[in-house]
DNA sequence: AATCTTTATCGTAATATTGCAATATTAAAA
DNA sequence: TTTTAATATTGCAATATTACGATAAAGATT
């Protein structure tokens, strides 16, 4: 096994586990906290940034344009990527929704 | 290689990534979904719900309270689990700095 | 005590992820 | 056009995750 079983669950549970899921490495998470410090947005320097190799990089920052974190657009040779907020917002309404959930049933 | 760097990140890009990563497979999520919606943290009925055999909604469980995300207490030969909404908060709040410190820049 | 119920753990197979060296690609610069 | 710079892709090794059958553990029931 070790093949998840996407198709027994529903789509909303599906895209909240996949965004999640790509903030589940911490390189991921220093490339986002990465791309809010240097305010604009020229990258390519997170190599510099991070412990890792420029593929290993590459990889990750694939991963988070593919869960639609972040995006990328083409300056002549380097690439600008930023912080896509749309998807931090689905997941922020989410976990709020829990919250106030969980605190009205005062469980356990 | 297969093993994440974490000594090479922050606690807190550890912190986040492990609670992300948590929530980062759809039968955790739909365990959560589940925990909410029956009021009570009446548990064991979870495998019933989901499509998953018993040891798999167990390796569930585990990882959700490892992760801060559900706690269990013990009720005789049962175990009451319910969310623990602390981490779904740190979360959120994380969220919420991303989002406002990105539309602040308006970048892209 | 014997049995049932509920949950956890072990062992293992299938698959996914992580990381990087080597290499490819693409566009600017010389 | 050759070189340089920036990023992506490929291929592969190491490790992690997912899933489940078999079994264990622990309390309830008979």
């Amino acid at each position: 096994m070790g093949a998840t079983k996407t198709d027994h669950f529903t789509d909303q549970q599906n895209q909240i586990a996949s965004i999640a899921k790509a903030l589940g490495h911490p390189a991921r998470v220093a490339i986002i906290e990465h791309l809010l410090k240097v305010k604009a947005c020229i990258c390519g320097d997170i190599v510099n940034e991070l412990p890792l190799a420029q593929p290993t990089v590459s990889q990750h920052l694939k991963e988070l344009k593919n869960a639609g974190l972040i995006k990328g657009n083409i300056e002549g040779n380097a690439i600008c990527y930023c912080i896509d907020e749309k998807r931090f917002e689905v997941l922020k309404n989410y976990f709020s929704k829990i919250i106030t959930t969980v605190t009205k049933q005062n469980c356990c």
